[in-house]
DNA sequence: AAATAATTGCC
DNA sequence: GCAATTATT
């Protein structure tokens, strides 16, 4: 076929045969050799967690026996330097192309460039796809050619682009195998003996793999879909797709599914099925969110560890790991929340609507740093994927201009009546109020004592009084964001007497690192309500080393867990972390805007114009147009300035929450003009 | 029955 | 905050 040499294809988190454009690209140029490369240390600080990890090894298996049965198999390595890995298999296997997928978290951003930038450079002929997403973050823009700020917008505009996702591939026929007889597997460990006992629970409810992800979909689409809209506000989760983990790991093409949909929604809108057209629109909003957090963080790389709007940063958070501890076993004394919690911890999943629950408890009531319930979130979440779990706390947090705003409190009682009328989800999780009537179910403190006793509830013995009482919580909101505020006014006007500019985002900060301790300990020992008098408020957004620059070995220590006996431990986070101070180094400016930027103080990528659909050109390291017109980035470091194209932007649009409209300068989205530069 | 108030849902 | 929905008078 094509001169000589065979194709790589590089799996990622695309671990599916059908509608894989990489695969089909390779198969097409000739003989392929399909690899997937096993280099967690690179993601450093998001080292994945356990049950997510499983889900991995599992889908790897699968997707492996699925090439063997077209032709070829599926070559593993084991490395701590995904670019190396690449550059010896293609050595080892004559190779002159490589083809994979297009990935959107910081990381890869990063990683992918340099693939593209050293292959390239050895000869090798390197393209990437879109595979992930129905449109590339570049190609969804205002009338201006900005980026979207606000999910309404950008999705509107998703559903009204002048053309369609591509339609999905069909898997290939066949495969003809490159020579691997010099390029062996390595066998990769995904878990170790602590952790197979609970995992080996985890394959009673989960099946991954391609094809069970079709399966999930075909099942969903025709059946629970039509109930979507109705059945939205059950805790519940039968009702809800299943498909999040298949797509996190890209076993499902979310064109596929967007394809799918459309199809059921013509059919229901020709039947003048308007249940059924809500359920659809809902659903593919759904699907939209996570378009939409892929393009937020190809947009601003920093959200899984920054607020977007600045003002969070001055946030006084309550850094009490007494409370992050209580939140983790669930025993918080709220029914729904401390329910969420421990059907999280057992099964790694969490119904959307009471992960809004607990999150927002997080942030709003406990007042805890957002990022350490996101890492827990990472490190419990079958689904845990970085792009989403970062918008969906910073939705949470108030910190995108279309946030619910910080200063509502959503109260957990009225919550579980409306998510949990009947208190079922609550029993299922809580055995301990498994007697509690319905009607004090959701607020067992306020039951007469005679019930409680019946119940065999004794409060503040075999269940928790509140942790904090929701009135309390929103005195204390109040007051700390009145703080909030004070501190980016004095923080603005220190700015602006000119003292301390640039260096007024980090040298007053305190950094707070996750707990040194963030194992659960379900000790059947009784939890009092033990008012927590270590609470610390540090005046700065939380820190931990960020993604990019933590290519550090992490410790992690799991020991088992097992779903009945509620005495064990687990360790979600590494507990030492070795902080480097690391330049950040992706910062992004919009493709159309670049003719704008002028001085030269920061790294930045620069985009290249090149083609419009699923394919993109071959690496190169400056722009250029192309003939149909379409934007591919290139990600290439430059010396220019980066400016965010939000935050250089007025301040009044897209800006609806309350707070924002009080506090207008707040409205700019952060920039990171100030961070250290990159060598 | 119409006007007004209160409540919910917004990624 | 605002629009849409639901409850109240």
């Amino acid at each position: 076929m094509s001169g000589g040499g065979c194709s790589i294809v590089w799996f990622r988190r695309d671990l599916r045969v059908e509608d894989n454009p990489a695969l089909a690209a390779g198969v097409r140029a000739g003989a392929v050799v399909a690899v997937f490369i096993w280099a967690p240390e690179e993601e450093g600080h998001y080292y994945p967690g356990r049950v997510s990890r499983w889900w991995l090894k599992q889908s790897l298996a699968h997707l492996d026996s699925s090439l063997r049965s077209l032709g070829t198999a599926l070559i593993t390595k084991r490395s701590s330097d995904t670019i190396s890995s690449l550059l010896e298999v293609i050595k080892s296997t004559g190779a002159t192309q490589l083809f994979f997928n297009h990935l959107y978290d910081p990381l890869s951003l990063v990683q992918d460039h340099r693939v593209k930038e050293v292959l390239t450079a050895q000869g090798v002929t390197v393209r990437s796809f879109n595979a992930d997403l129905l449109y590339e973050p570049w190609e969804v823009h205002d009338e201006e050619g900005r980026p979207f700020r606000t999910f309404a917008l950008f999705w509107e505009r998703c559903l009204s682009m002048p053309y369609d996702p591509e339609s999905p591939l069909l898997p290939p026929k066949r495969i003809i195998s490159g020579d691997v007889s010099r390029c062996p597997s390595d066998t990769l460990v995904f878990e170790d003996e602590s952790e197979k006992g609970s995992n080996a629970l985890l394959a009673r409810a989960w099946s991954p793999g391609w094809s069970s992800a079709d399966k999930a979909l075909t099942t969903f689409i025709n059946g629970a879909l039509i109930e979507y809209s109705k059945n939205r506000r059950k805790a519940d989760s039968a009702t809800t797709s299943f498909l999040s983990p298949h797509l996190h790991f890209g076993e499902v093409s979310v064109r596929k599914v967007f394809h799918l949909v459309r199809i059921k929604q013509v059919l229901w809108a020709n039947e003048g099925n308007r249940a059924g057209e809500e359920s659809v629109n809902l659903f593919l909003k759904s699907i939209g969110l996570r378009e939409y957090s892929r393009y937020m963080s190809f947009n601003h790389p920093h959200s899984h560890e920054r607020p977007l709007l600045g003002h969070l940063k001055y946030f006084p958070w309550v850094v009490d790991e007494g409370y992050f501890k209580a939140w983790r076993q669930g025993r918080t004394g709220y029914p729904l929340v401390d329910a969420g919690m421990r059907e999280l911890w057992a099964t790694g999943w969490l119904h959307d609507r009471i992960r809004v629950v607990v999150s927002s408890f997080f942030v709003k009531v406990l007042q805890l740093p957002w990022r350490w319930g996101m890492k827990y979130f990472w490190d419990t979440l079958l689904d845990a994927d970085l792009e989403s779990d970062a918008l969906g706390w910073q939705y949470i947090s108030g910190t995108l201009p279309d946030s619910r705003e910080l200063d509502r409190i959503d109260n957990p009682q009225f919550e579980g009546y409306k998510f949990d009328p009947h208190g079922e989800y609550v029993r299922r999780w809580l055995p301990e109020l498994a007697r509690l009537p319905t009607d004090w179910i959701h607020h067992p403190w306020n039951a007469p004592e005679s019930v409680l006793q019946a119940a065999g509830v004794e409060l503040g013995s075999n269940y928790p009084l509140p942790i904090v009482e929701i009135d309390a919580a929103k005195a204390r909101l109040q007051e700390a964001l009145s703080q909030m505020w004070q501190n980016e006014a004095a923080s603005r006007a220190v700015i602006e007497n000119g003292t301390e500019e640039g260096l007024g985002d980090s040298s007053e900060s305190v950094p707070v690192a996750f707990p040194q301790d963030m194992q659960v300990e379900m000790d059947p020992e009784p939890v009092r309500n033990i008012p927590t008098t270590t609470t610390i408020r540090h005046y700065e957004d939380q820190m931990v080393p960020s993604m990019t620059s933590s290519l550090v070995r992490t410790e992690y220590d799991e020991s088992s867990v097992d779903l009945r006996n509620s005495a064990e431990n687990r360790a979600e986070v590494p507990r030492t972390v070795n902080i480097i101070e690391e330049p950040v180094r992706e910062a992004i400016i919009h493709p159309l805007r670049q003719t704008v930027q002028s001085n030269n103080t920061m790294p930045r990528y620069n985009f290249a114009v090149g083609r419009r659909n699923s394919e993109d050109s071959t690496a190169e390291s400056s722009s250029s147009v192309m003939k149909d017109g379409g934007i591919v980035p290139v990600w290439s470091p430059s010396s220019s300035n980066f400016s965010d194209p939000f935050a250089a932007e007025d301040n009044g649009i897209g800006t609806s929450s309350s707070y924002l409209q009080r506090h207008p300068q707040s409205h700019q989205l952060m920039n990171w003009r100030g961070l250290p530069q990159t060598g």
